[in-house]
DNA sequence: AGAGGTGCTGCAAAATACGCAACGATTGGC
DNA sequence: GCCAATCGTTGCGTATTTTGCAGCACCTCT
């Protein structure tokens, strides 16, 4: 879109710090930009960017003005979505931001659902945690977010959500993998393979821990929601992840046990977007199955 | 803007109905305005107008993206407001879309009180009955309405509601000037002067006579608010008000009485904008000292 | 059938944007 | 303390884009 050009180049320059790295990136001269910027600047009334010896930085008129770069592009492509989905073939492309959980098992059949009704949906999936989740939803990064617990909660305008106990993850030979229930101190005598501090399944064991007055200490902190649960499979460790992270079938030797109410608190696994924002159709249409599956 | 100035050529043929009249209002010629139309859409990927024989008609694409347009154009003016106001001139101009029972007397003392705070501060004020109120505030004409018992509701947002009973506006000789409340069936055996159908009262007073099983016969109809203030003032007729629009001490002359609630319907004046916007911080100020205005 | 509309299109001129090179200023490292 | 490496900015000649003019083909209403 060559109306918006100056708005890319704006944001090339805030993105590369400085004119020439900019103009690089762009595939023009530092001098061609940098006139744009200017007279841009004298047209809109105000300096955008505060000139520093090492580049340019946007300043407190640029902050708000790229807020609505970002608003406005995006609502830009919702027109041209809704208007292409106007002709009759069904097409988009859909961003979502969300929890490592999704990934294994939950996503993939989603999307492939969905695209065996509308084949010309594309996907793009960003692994973010839940604070990451939103700040990509107010950049525009991504239409939604899937995430299990989330922090701040301010824009982010919830569209579904579900109750996820948390589960504890172990092998089928584990002493505890009989119960029908665990109390979160019969796990505490075993090795512990916990999830890095940002995640929420964390957030929530360490609640209950504080609670009982113990401190958790695991064998093994990971990042990967994979390595917790493949490593649970060996010895007489438990990991611990939500059901929509687990799939019973496509992995027999392992017991999913949940933990007692009691003593861990329900998380809620949350489907939302950016409040106030509309959705194109294609993300519309897909939370909405989401939605639904996730009722079930 | 140089750089929306694409958009400003589509809304001047949308609303001239074909390229050559939009072509003179915007001083330039047929053959440009058309080429830079024709380019857009191209790059667009639709076409935006019909090409009727008669001229251009835009077609559901070109209204979607008339909408975008317009939300588009008003985020811009916000920012750059925002801007503005940054620098610490309190500059600005507030849109007001309003009923016809505020501009007497309320409305001229509440824009000269925050004037008198904000000299840099402009206003406009558009009469608009309660229906053309809110489709005001859904093309970005009004910034904010003020209407008494709006009918749709939908994208409406109410910043403020206050209750308004109907009064009876009459001469103080009237022989019911002295009652401290009317029954409506007693308004009915005087000469009534009523506001036209489209309006809140008459709407009000119309489903209160209709519990009376009896018909409301004016002897005067008009769309005037201020002759039925004035026309009461002349024999033995009455004529309905709601209090925002009354000011007893520049009218001594008439008397004005409530009806009685369990009569007629006390209605509410709506203080709101269109959902989702981001209101100028003119206007935003502005609604707040309206509302705590409306508040005593 | 003609008059008055419409959108559209070559072509040349005007306006605009661009690339190149150079300037002044500041920073970081030796 | 100086030199190399950045940075943003500007003058100038050249490309590119946009515009205005005139004319074409089409349609509608009288």
């Amino acid at each position: 879109m060559r109306h918006l050009k100056i708005y890319e180049m704006i944001e090339a320059v805030h993105w590369a710090g400085s004119i020439r790295k900019a103009a690089e990136d762009m595939n023009i001269t530092a001098s061609a930009l940098n006139r744009r910027i200017q007279a841009f600047e004298k047209e809109f009334g105000a300096d955008v960017f505060e000139r520093l010896p090492r580049g340019m930085r946007l300043n407190t008129a640029g902050e708000l003005l790229l807020r609505h770069i970002r608003f406005q592009r995006q609502d830009f492509t919702r027109v041209q979505s809704q208007v292409i989905d106007l002709s009759g073939v069904r097409r988009g492309h859909v961003k979502i931001a969300c929890s490592q959980a999704l990934l294994p098992y939950f996503l993939p059949q989603q999307i492939s659902l969905y695209r065996s009704e509308f084949p010309g949906v594309t996907f793009s999936v960003k692994v973010r945690d839940r604070i990451q989740a939103e700040l990509d939803l107010s950049t525009f990064e991504s239409d939604l977010a899937l995430v299990f617990e989330p922090v701040h909660m301010v824009d982010f305008e919830v569209l579904h959500a579900v109750p996820q106990p948390i589960m504890a993850v172990m092998s089928q030979d584990h002493p505890l993998s009989t119960q029908p229930e665990l109390r979160l101190r019969d796990c505490l005598d075993y090795d512990l393979v916990l999830p890095d501090r940002q995640y929420g399944v964390r957030f929530l064991l360490e609640q209950a821990a504080k609670r009982l007055r113990r401190n958790l200490e695991p064998i093994l902190e990971t990042e990967s929601f994979e390595m917790v649960r493949h490593y649970a499979a060996y010895g007489k460790s438990i990991g611990f992840q939500i059901p929509v992270g687990l799939n019973k079938v496509a992995r027999p030797e392992l017991a999913y046990i949940p933990l007692a109410e009691r003593d861990v608190a329900v998380g809620e696994l949350l489907l939302g977007h950016l409040r106030g924002r509309t959705l194109p159709v294609a993300a519309l249409k897909f939370a909405s199955q989401i939605a639904t599956a996730l009722h079930n």
